[in-house]
DNA sequence: TTGCAAATACGAAATCTATCGTACATCTTT
DNA sequence: AAAGATGTACGATAGATTTCGTATTTGCAA
């Protein structure tokens, strides 16, 4: 349910590229991380018994894609950290953010309309 | 510098009280935790050793105040799940927030208006 | 088909975190 | 001043996470 911090890192290369071998994932990690080949592998396999990844393994390299998705991984971050440090707050945490993560215009704007529609649902 | 998960429950008791004793983290943890007095104990003493907390040994009940602050914590928190789920899209993490924990009236006004004051500055 | 390269499986060490028990020190109360 | 209560110090353990080494399997090429 919830991914550790090695796990996270492993999921976001899953994400981005949709389908994985261990190779590929221990590649994109090797860029900022220095750990084992069979580190990485060994992690995956546990990721697939807590279910967090199914796996092909029709061919000799196994096939990874993710069942989180990221979207979950967000939710369960977002909970977090909102009932941690944020007193429960989530304007608090939108304000935060916006502060410090200087956003761009469009970005800005993105948000200014989802709040337009978010008004109307109410 | 990044607080662990128990590290943070008894964070938040200090920054709430701005000062205190072990035995006040404590009972106020033991409300929703169930361990042992010297449990606490000794991880404020592990945060102190970390530099988390600062404390005042004058007397026999030693008195805790927090080093790190609620808004260091909170960037420290965004940071970290903007970069490992979000994608680092300060928006993405701003409409996820605000689609799924129900902001009340007043808090979409203060996001808006912060968004205004925001705007001008640009 | 034999052997090499690349992959998986998996036990085990190394950390880190959280928890507790026990020893010792310090107040308070009588 | 002695006893009990309350506090701190700290070693040790249990559990989770991360890391790696080695054994085994599988596919491909000479």
């Amino acid at each position: 349910m919830k991914p550790t911090e090695s796990e996270l890192e492993i999921l976001q290369v899953i994400w981005k590229k949709g389908q994985c071998t261990v190779r590929d994932v221990h590649e994109e990690l090797a860029k900022s991380k220095d750990a084992g080949y069979t580190t990485t592998l060994k992690l995956m396999q546990i990721m697939h018994d807590k279910g967090m990844v199914e796996r092909d393994t029709t061919s000799k390299t196994h096939l990874y894609k993710a069942l989180v998705t990221r979207e979950q991984a967000q939710q369960t971050a977002l909970d977090k950290i909102i009932s941690t440090v944020f007193k429960g707050s989530t304007s608090d945490l939108v304000i935060q953010a916006l502060g410090h993560h200087r956003a761009s215009k469009d970005e800005i704007d993105a948000i200014k309309s989802y709040l337009k529609q978010f008004e109307k649902g109410d």
